[in-house]
DNA sequence: CTGTTAGCGCTTTCAC
DNA sequence: GTGAAAGCGCTAACAG
């Protein structure tokens, strides 16, 4: 007890200087090579020797300094980033949840920041985790990744694209099959009895979204039906905006029976409207969300595993990492529907 | 452009080793210092000697190696860690969105990590930032840090806590009025006419869980009413086992006329038993959430402004690393009410 | 204004 | 098994 005392830390506001590892050598009476061998789990060392620096690491309160070890040429940050468009957004979690627990299990560590579309952000936030070294970059690009993109992409030790693929660029890529999900989307709401569908969904410019909305059009036409521009809403990108837009798009035409809100933003909007409008229509989402199962009726929606795309995203992160230098993999996860009833209201049933 | 084609880079699949500074100095022909000096935007530089320095970087494609100049004593890593429970969780969504944004305006990056309120979990990690020189980490706290915990918050050199004090460890912590938003919470049931309220929520274990209870009861008792134990339901963690409860508890009373619930996860809970009874309750949430708004009649949620904290922490823990080491900081964040139906329901009007 | 020299804390030869 | 010496990429004196 004693010694717990003369152990006692510094107060915080005096920032105590770390021990190093000359310091541990010098209290164990040992080489500085040793305490090296002993601190990476080197098995070399003798019983007698390995127990004093064990003593002198405690006393002296010693931790390695990780950024001191991996300035060596060869040897990893063991820190991946991850960009995508918002953090706060909760559409993100469970992926930024995913990669981060995998990579945990093998011992990297996340950064996390939000590009926010805004192309400067993206490429000063690639810049500066080139410059901490970073081993590997998981991004969900901007809408415009800029001009340098292409370059500064090529200096990723270790790249993947999430949900939006870019041909420009040399790197793996995970995207949901968006085009499916559109078509059975689209799909579900034709079988409820819906006939004039309404597309909605932020810009067409995202490749994600044009696949869906092109899904949406082979539905449409494979039941005889040609898609009505008029019915096409892009471009919203919050729930709010969304909702501002359906207002107006029912306002004017009455007789639309069933909507398709391309995103999950797209989805709360829509039953943002319904709500205050007191109207029903068949509505499916895109990608699942907590509020789906809390309407009435519950929202269907055509889902992909978000955390099966961040587990793989952190795998194949991890495999380049490790040196596979084989082709780059576009990998499509499918697509799911999961009927909840919202898919086949009748206007008149309200 | 002939240029650019010697430029190309090396395939991703060699890693090609970067360029140094002395490779700069080399190809500039000029001392290390000075593109040192270059580097760090400092000014003293001849106009001719700058550009041929310029020159040489974006021939060589040299980026600063940040790992390399922050492990010099007095050096920061500019990397602060944020340990929450879960980041899969929305609820922490805007609280991470908003310390991320504030750090980096100040060129601080941010690494996310979830304890999953799990001791040895939460150890390592800790562990795992001092190691890598973390200039500050800000935490929720798991419900058992563990007996290591005091003394390993105090290597931290800058400490923030949320949501959950703890008297043991010097740090500055930031929660929410929790006692108030309680008794705020219990006065709206009362005032919407419900008597028979019950409170649902996490472990009583958790502070802040506790200080709502206790708010909770305040306003019973202020009105008259004495807090029947029967009506705490604490315990459960996700939202499908509070929804479970709630069944077993209407079923068991069904004169309960009013339901608290403490956190978002009780909330969702909640409004997901009372749509599969079909059954109608006076509700109010604490937190908000998307779906708050989606419901039938809307959620009424006494809420705190989880950006706002997200803000405060990286302030706080910013304002410390830049060597404020006046008395730990104990901030109180404060509750209001949204109403929006759910408090006034009487259970006969459904 | 510029360059030389000496470290930072660690790992890595390579002898002993 | 162990240790001395060299060096990673950079910055901080300190001369010139």
């Amino acid at each position: 007890m004693t010694h717990e005392a003369v152990t006692r830390t510094v107060p915080r506001s005096t920032p105590h200087k770390r021990a190093t590892m000359a310091d541990v050598a010098a209290l164990a009476g040992v080489g500085l090579k040793t305490v090296s061998r002993y601190v990476n789990g080197e098995t070399n060392i003798a019983p007698d020797i390995s127990a004093r620096i064990g003593e002198a690491i405690s006393a002296l309160n010693f931790r390695r300094n990780f950024a001191a070890a991996s300035i060596r040429p060869g040897r990893h940050s063991e820190l991946i980033a991850l960009i995508i468009e918002d953090i706060a957004n909760p559409f993100y979690s469970a992926l930024t949840g995913a990669i981060e627990n995998a990579l945990r299990d093998e011992g990297f560590v996340l950064i996390v920041a939000s590009s926010e579309e805004d192309t400067a952000r993206h490429t000063q936030l690639v810049e500066q985790f080139l410059e901490r070294r970073v081993d590997g970059l998981i991004i969900v690009p901007p809408r415009d990744p800029g001009p340098q993109w292409v370059r500064l992409a090529d200096e990723i030790p270790a790249l993947v694209l999430l949900d939006r693929p870019d041909p420009q660029v040399t790197a793996d890529t995970i995207v949901a099959d968006d085009r499916a999900g559109g078509r059975l989307a689209t799909e579900l709401l034709l079988e409820g009895g819906s006939r004039r569908i309404a597309f909605v969904g932020e810009s067409l410019d995202l490749v994600s979204v044009a696949a869906r909305h092109r899904g949406y059009q082979d539905a449409l036409r494979a039941a005889g039906l040609t898609p009505d521009p008029a019915l096409r809403l892009a471009g919203d990108r919050s729930a709010d905006a969304v909702s501002r837009t359906v207002h107006r798009l029912l306002a004017a035409d009455p007789t639309i029976d069933g909507l398709f809100g391309s995103n999950n933003r797209s989805a709360v909007g829509i039953l943002g409207a319904l709500r205050e409008l007191g109207e029903q229509r068949a509505v499916v989402g895109f990608d699942d969300f907590e509020a789906a199962t809390l309407v009435s009726p519950q929202l269907t929606v055509v889902t992909h595993d978000l955390a099966e795309m961040g587990r793989r995203a952190a795998d194949l992160v991890l495999r380049r990492i490790r040196g596979d230098d084989t082709e780059p993999q576009h990998v499509t996860l499918p697509v799911t529907a999961i009927r909840r009833g919202s898919d086949r209201i009748r206007p008149q049933e309200k």
